[in-house]
DNA sequence: TAGATTGTTAATCGATTAACAATC
DNA sequence: TAGATTGTTAATCGATTAACAATC
């Protein structure tokens, strides 16, 4: 169990959504399932399913299924660690990174927002899903101070270039990254996790205009 | 030329992606650039670029590369067609819904937004993104009026449940899905593109915290 | 015991990468 | 012509699916 390293990308995208199901399976009172019914509600194959989990070190019972809870405990250690909330900061605080504060500010995605900055003067000093924001010329003093470990990105595309080869060099490890500029590619030593809206509707569009379901 | 059906969707999740590095060549005055300078940007082969663009009839020249203009027009087209908009409403005019309302309204993607609905009173009449937020209860008569094609949903789980049933029975072809559930399986018959920004930001702290870059 | 369902290996499928002849 | 780079076929790689023995 837990033989890291070797749990691909494809899997680890799965985890929160069987997380999801699984949750919402132990509000429906449901204390076990198989893995062709959890498969049926994803939309995936048992094999999948089985396969999925035994990625992690099989959890399961043979003839019976897989116990709700043992589940839900074993992929909720996986996606949160032993509960630590991951400090993270939020850069640009306009319409967008304003509705994003609220998913880090939750506490169950397992985060813990420190502060928020912008360069907007009008915003500075104003509360957003709990912290103030501030002026983009305490980010370096604050990170000093604060050592966050994830920075979110809500700025545009000219701005995330500088911005992250600073953050980089000011300690931060990952990047929720919602900037029109791809950061994987400019710093290959963190992680990135790239949430590109206009990219998004425009594959739409392209499946729309093609009849492609 | 443009044989449909047989571009897999990673090539399709690419083309915006081209879409974008190629405007900044384009607005950088380069005229003409090869398979490995575009694969360099991205990050990604030479050799996976050529195979992309050999999906739709390869329009580079041997021995010289790609003209950039040529690229331009070629993936435009594919992205958005002739240029007609797709009509779209937006259902759940809240934080999220205001932040995503303006990538639809931008005429950069190939959108055109015709209303938003909420079912939240106080919402109700204010404009968003230059149109209109409406009362929940005229989206029928609405819909059979203006005849929409893409729903974006930004509303919470339960209420998309139901809301996705009523869209596709009113002639709906494509949602852009924020909500926190899975509306691919629900209605295999349209064309879903999911926005998980839970689950995005629940496999970075994944990724994070076993330190797989 | 019989039925069900996992764990796990093997087969298939598809996407990415490599190679190279065609050609500008 | 020589150098460069595409178009395209072949090889590799990885992920998904199928199959089946183990076992509850």
């Amino acid at each position: 169990m837990s033989t890291q390293g070797k749990v691909s990308l494809p899997v680890i995208k799965r985890l929160p959504k069987y997380y999801r199901y699984l949750t919402n399976l132990a509000a429906d009172g449901k204390d076990k399932v198989s893995s062709s019914e959890l498969a049926h509600m994803m939309g995936t194959t048992a094999s999948q399913v089985r396969q999925d989990f035994n990625c992690f070190g099989g959890f399961g019972q043979q003839g019976i299924g897989y116990k709700v809870d043992v589940l839900l405990e074993e992929i909720g250690r996986l996606l949160f660690g032993s509960g630590e909330l991951l400090p993270t900061i939020l850069i640009g605080a306009g319409r967008l990174g304003n509705a994003v504060s609220s998913f880090i500010a939750r506490d169950t995605n397992g985060y813990r927002l420190l502060a928020a900055f912008d360069i907007n003067p009008e915003l500075v000093g104003h509360q957003m899903s709990g912290v103030t924001i501030r002026p983009l010329d305490e980010l370096e003093s604050f990170c000093l101070e604060n050592k966050p470990a994830v920075a979110v990105l809500c700025v545009p595309r000219q701005s995330a270039v500088d911005l992250s080869d600073e953050l980089v060099r000011l300690g931060i490890q990952g990047f929720w990254n919602f900037s029109h500029y791809d950061l994987s590619v400019a710093h290959p030593e963190v992680t990135v996790e790239n949430v590109h809206l206009g990219d998004s509707l425009m594959s739409l569009g392209y499946r729309l205009r093609n009849q492609d379901s």
